[in-house]
DNA sequence: CGAGCTATTGAGTAGTCTCAACAATTGTGG
DNA sequence: CCACAATTGTTGAGACTACTCAATAGCTCG
């Protein structure tokens, strides 16, 4: 459904995935040593474009991580349909999997690289390594405080800085890029941000004409003005440096 | 703020608080002893209306849980203004506590009786019990698949569908009682709702008018026809029996 | 009783959706 | 290479929903 034409990273072309790992909030206050054991419990598993990322119902929540690569987070609609949701780009973890949250998929978007520990592995390792337990559930918390920032955003948003604060974000979570490629049509950013896809449409030709973002093609943004963007958004927070 | 007119529960009538948690969903698959143990590292809080509850941000996440009475839950507005985004009822689990979350407090509603445990002795009970790991990560999963369904809420729903899925939560939530205190005027619903307080004003009068629920006071309602109801949130599920 | 708060109701407005037409882009086959 | 179809994106007009502003009703408390 959603081909890539331009590749989002080079073939051939690959990060150090060990800095990435290692540099991961999930591994945070950790010795040297206990990152080494840690990483020895973790697998890397690489994904094709579309391929659904498997995920245990039965067991107790897990990590997994995604190094490289984007996936797209979809919830199955009542009617059959599966609805899209969000992104999680590389670095970032995955929603726990469980019999509460089983209705939630990941679908790999190009090729992508997760970084995961079985649950009885996890479980032995955290009886080693307690600070990693508290990193762990301190990542689900961030996970509860994303979806309480999108419930804010979805209710009490216009649809303007409904797709200003998307465009920011994903920008952020990727690292701020000169271009980015959305990955996504207008359709399927409509039902991130509940509008129609003649709404942000409408709202993404806005910016353009305001100069806030320039359009190369309809799904590569470039952000011109962040400044300009985050007043877009309607928070009144101030933009950090670049990390 | 909110002073009660009408007590939530006639005092001097106590709910036999040991049956109530015992059987909470957290200690459910222990067994009778790891129960006694469990509990022995609870203690009971009992707070006034309008009491904040005091939460430990450093240390790592662990469990409370109300078992009597009902908390707001408010989270601080960029403005130092707080806004209400939900209610937590009897037999609930609190969002945990945490750097990520210190933005989210819960404040007593009238007299409410909460069980807690230390994150240290947390940590040691699940040593003991890994049973009791899992179900309380399971809880932390429950809350993000309703911090969820709330998104998907507020983005989706008509001011119609999301009054009428507000009050078949919170009558669902109180087990299902003959007339509800909603123990919120109607801005504090628009609030939660992201509505304006004439929108659920005038929403819960259709409902009214409709025969679908009665109010015998504006903030207590009786609902007369929970099929009805149900219809009106938009959702296909059916309405389970009432355990 | 009147003050103060909460709830209801009405009228006009702004913002988003729906429906529709059309443009731009990509892919396919001759 | 072009013609054509299919997909995706843009733009416009009208409808509808919820908001804003305003007036009034109902209740509680002193």
């Amino acid at each position: 459904m959603n081909a890539m034409t331009l590749p989002w990273q080079i073939p051939g072309h690959v990060e150090p995935i060990d800095l990435s790992t290692k540099r991961h909030s999930l591994f945070r206050g950790l010795t040297t040593r206990q990152k080494a054991i840690a990483l020895g419990a973790f697998t890397q598993d690489v994904y094709g474009d579309g391929d659904p990322i498997p995920r245990s119902r039965a067991s107790a929540p897990h990590p997994e991580i995604a190094l490289r690569g984007v996936l797209r987070k979809e919830v199955a609609e009542p009617g059959g349909a599966s609805r899209l949701f969000g992104l999680t780009f590389a670095g970032e973890i995955l929603s726990p999997a469980g019999p509460r949250t089983a209705a939630v998929q990941y679908i790999a978007m190009g090729e992508t690289v997760l970084l995961s520990c079985d649950a009885d592995a996890f479980a032995e390792l955290v009886e080693e390594i307690p600070r990693l337990r508290m990193n762990y559930l301190e990542e689900l918390q961030d996970r509860l405080c994303e979806a309480r920032r999108g419930q804010i955003m979805l209710g009490r948003k216009t649809a303007m800085q409904r797709v200003a604060t998307l465009l920011l974000s994903f920008w952020e979570r990727q690292g701020r890029p000169v271009e980015m490629d959305l990955r996504l049509n207008r359709a399927e950013l409509g039902q991130i941000l509940c509008l129609t896809l003649e709404t942000v449409s409408r709202q993404i030709k806005v910016l353009e004409k305001a100069g806030t973002v320039a359009l190369p093609q309809p799904s590569r943004v470039i952000i011109r003005d962040p400044q300009s963007l985050l007043a877009a958004t309607g928070e009144p927070v101030s933009l950090r440096r670049a990390a």
